[in-house]
DNA sequence: TGGCATTATGCCATT
DNA sequence: CATAATGCCA
């Protein structure tokens, strides 16, 4: 039982007495009057646009705590989403903690994701599942994708795989299933994308696997074709709400529409001008549309900021002012006091990167007449993860700590990932994915030709891998070394799965009970059965590891990172111990996929704008902003107009992360593939509302243009502090860069080293350049006369062809 | 079948 | 430049 049972307010009491029984309620008293409006205001739709920095989750879970305190749901009744685990995790503390007890009494405070996978469990059969079915991560996609592309006469290198996962993803975003594909979609993927659909969702349900989009499409389609399920959901979820709102693609807004359709008591918070999502398939529409969708909807906008100082969130929104379709929002703040955003340009990347940490120096020295700050207090936020490398190389010959956010995941590494893979075999008998990939690992000279047999006895037989295996070895199909060894693995698999805890639910059935009238909200279950005693799964996993020759693998493996790759296993076994079986640590490992480092030491944050989201630092870097990296030269290409808007809205978050100290930074030159590439300062820089700017003068820019060569004051300090206080707008950098903004039109190059491409000149074509024709395949334009280009194609040979019927080789032709 | 060298390709962001 | 994928050879 959980704690939350004891709260007395719902002894006994009936939904009306309940909500009668009005409670002091001090924690409203913190609130300005938005907020207060937006957590009393609890029957009916609400949409709360919280701008950054508005006190949006202190909103949220107060709205939460309120709703309890006066009777209103029980704890169990209230559904609450969000997109990420940390922002689950963040609220329920915070609910927890203003209820001064734990909020493990929220069964459905989650990810989208983990309350899907919970509904999912429970009605898995109605999807064609079992319950205990395996979540596929990225890299099994793409390998079953693959399997069924070789069965079609699709050329997978023109077409490649991932492509196809990242289509088949953008229709479960608008839960489209294969038969409801519009027709304009049967081009996808050379014409084969419908049908490839088709075959996988069919595969996934043999092999009693889903992907991620899956979670969410399976719900919604069981909500639409099971209404005596969704009526369920719908009387016991009496009060939604839904963070982030702006950040929800169709399929969730389908899913959140199907279950708040009864009562309308749903609450959405969102700023539109944070959706930075549309790539993966979020639609700002979603809360634009809002009002239309939900009639008589009560709106509190939130626009007090409490973080940032009076520059910084002016420049902030004079960036984003430059978008067009806005709700409209104007943070304000009470504060006067602060400093201007600061600008500065260098020469390239790595100058770019030694100032950074110098400055970060500095300031955790306390030398820029302010206190010494934290390193934990600074953060590096750039546009794409190659970017960090820079900073990580800099900062690791000067020795500053640092830490990468949203780096290489844990899980996704080589030696967790083929564990799981065990793990799996072990769990899932239909595995097949898991058995493929771990059949030859460590090595057991089953090559392709014995896996074939094994394939090809499986399919005959109809049965998983494993068992296939086991009768291609009654057969005697399989002979010599590999026949051994892959009998002794088949026998291996039946030894650890004959010591894998019994059957079990894989859901919780104290998560809900009965409705108000009694009746039950589910089909009774099955009581979970009682945990075995002897063999934990922790001592399963271990002798897995061992008895697979897995871990002697590694053992014997003499390259650098094998002692860090056991380091790591040892890791994942000692993670088991927080969960009661593997399937549980199977499912959180499928989702949960950021790796909390709890180290104490100070260091400075390195992370993507993407995953800055939600933060927010003292003093925070913004690297980088320079045309076509960012904006992003591919989002505008692909989105055009509409890439532009999502990247300013990047920019506008990365500002406002910013308490007191934001810093923007652009190189003029900078190393991309290998080779030089000059740039141009974003245009975002240009919509930095001056007065609220300061341009610092970089160091080795005295005298000369901008391309000139730098002088060497780089790592004197007196030098920094010169530049640090410099306060003129009239300083040659800014002058330099009014003048280049001005030339932004005009071909131009300056480099002094290497090759320099301009990169305003890349929307149109050029001789020697890699192309890609629909028809004639990939080549090489050898001419170009006007709107026509001649190409030495690989394979069609010399062709002159319209410009526009040519796509650069990562284009896709859709 | 497994190891190595060469070659093609990619550098956006995530549950 | 760095890695994945491919092809060749022992």
């Amino acid at each position: 039982m959980s704690s939350f049972d004891e709260f007395d307010a719902f002894e006994g009491a009936s939904l009306s007495a309940r909500a009668m029984a009005a409670r002091p309620a001090p924690y409203l008293d913190g609130l300005n009057p938005e907020q207060r409006a937006a957590v009393e205001t609890m029957d009916g739709p609400v949409l709360m646009l919280a701008g950054a920095g508005t006190g949006k989750t202190k909103a949220l879970t107060t709205r939460i705590v309120h709703l309890l305190n006066t009777g209103r749901a029980r704890p169990n009744e209230i559904l609450a989403v969000t997109f990420t685990n940390k922002a689950a995790r963040e609220m329920k503390n915070r609910v927890g903690g203003m209820l001064g007890q734990s909020a493990e009494g929220m069964p459905w405070l989650g990810t989208f994701h983990s309350v899907c996978v919970k509904l999912l469990r429970r009605h898995a059969e109605l999807a064609g599942l079992k319950s205990n079915f395996t979540i596929l991560d990225t890299d099994d996609q793409i390998r079953l994708l693959k399997q069924l592309i070789a069965l079609t006469p699709i050329d997978d290198k023109r077409w490649p795989a991932r492509m196809l996962a990242g289509v088949i993803d953008g229709w479960k975003n608008r839960a489209l299933t294969p038969d409801k594909l519009p027709a304009s979609e049967g081009g996808a993927y050379g014409g084969y994308g419908v049908e490839l659909y088709r075959q996988y969702q069919k595969r996934l349900l043999e092999l009693n696997a889903v992907d991620f989009g899956d979670l969410l499409l399976h719900v919604v389609v069981i909500f639409q074709t099971h209404p005596d399920v969704l009526q369920q959901y719908q009387r016991w979820f009496k009060y939604i709400l839904v963070d982030e709102y702006q950040d929800t693609n169709v399929a969730q807004y389908l899913w959140l529409r199907l279950l708040a359709g009864a009562h309308k008591n749903i609450c959405c918070v969102g700023d539109d001008d944070q959706s930075i999502y549309g790539w993966r398939g979020a639609e700002v529409g979603n809360i634009l549309r809002f009002e239309k969708d939900f009639p008589g909807s009560h709106v509190v906008r939130l626009e007090q900021n409490y973080r940032s100082t009076p520059h910084i969130l002016a420049a902030a929104s004079g960036v984003i002012a430059g978008n067009a379709e806005r709700l409209g929002k104007e943070l304000w703040t009470a504060e006067t006091e602060g400093e201007k955003v600061r600008l500065i340009g260098h020469w390239d990347g790595e100058e770019e990167a030694r100032w950074i940490g110098e400055e970060i120096e500095a300031m955790s020295r306390g030398t820029r007449g302010r206190g010494p700050m934290s390193l934990d207090d600074m953060a590096i936020l750039v546009r794409a993860s190659h970017q960090m490398r820079a900073f990580e190389d800099r900062f690791l010959t000067i020795g500053l700590p640092y830490r990468v956010i949203g780096g290489p995941r844990f899980y996704e590494r080589m030696e967790i990932r083929d564990a799981m893979a065990y793990f799996r075999v072990v769990t899932q008998p239909s595995d097949d994915l898991a058995f493929e990939r771990i059949v030859n690992t460590p090595k057991r000279g089953l090559g392709d030709k014995a896996q074939q047999k094994i394939q090809v006895t499986a399919r005959e037989n109809g049965v998983p891998l494993v068992e296939g295996a086991r009768i291609l070895l009654a057969q005697k199909g399989l002979g010599g070394k590999g026949g051994a060894e892959l009998a002794k693995l088949v026998e291996s698999i039946d030894r650890w799965r004959a010591m894998v805890r019994g059957p079990e639910l894989m859901f919780d059935p104290d998560d809900d009970a009965v409705l108000d009238d009694g009746e039950p909200l589910i089909a009774p279950m099955e009581p979970k059965k009682p945990a075995a005693g002897a063999a934990s799964h922790m001592e399963l996993a271990e002798q897995i590891l061992d008895e697979s020759g897995y871990t002697a693998m590694w053992q014997n493996d003499k390259s650098p990172e094998a002692p860090g790759r056991l380091e790591n296993l040892k890791e994942l076994v000692k993670a088991l111990e927080q969960f009661d079986n593997l399937q549980g640590f199977l499912e959180h490992v499928a989702l949960i996929m950021d790796n909390e480092s709890d180290d104490r030491d100070a260091k400075v944050s390195i992370m993507t704008l993407h995953a800055a989201k939600g933060l927010e630092f003292p003093a925070v870097f913004l690297p980088g902003w320079e045309d076509g990296l960012f904006p992003s030269q591919r989002s505008m290409d692909e989105s055009g107009q509409k890439g532009v808007e999502e990247e300013r809205r990047l920019a506008y978050v990365g500002i406002t992360r910013a308490e007191e100290i934001c810093t923007i930074s652009f190189a003029g030159n900078r190393r991309v593939f290998g080779q030089w590439q000059n740039a141009m300062p974003s245009r975002f820089i240009d919509e930095l509302p001056v007065d609220h700017v300061d341009v610092l003068t970089p160091p080795g820019l005295y005298g000369g243009g901008f391309g000139a060569a730098q002088g060497d004051f780089g790592a004197s300090s007196k030098i920094n502090e010169r530049v640090a206080s410099a306060d003129v707008y009239n300083s040659p950098g800014w002058k330099r860069m009014q003048a280049r903004s001005a030339q932004r039109d005009t071909a131009h190059s300056s480099g002094t080293r290497g090759v320099t491409i301009d990169m305003a000149a890349s929307s149109s074509r050029t001789v020697g350049e890699r192309v890609f024709h629909q028809k004639f395949g990939y080549g090489a334009i050898t001419a170009i006369e006007g709107d026509k280009l001649e190409i030495d194609f690989e394979k069609a040979g010399i062709k002159k062809v319209v410009a526009k019927f040519v796509t650069s080789p990562d284009d896709i032709p859709f």
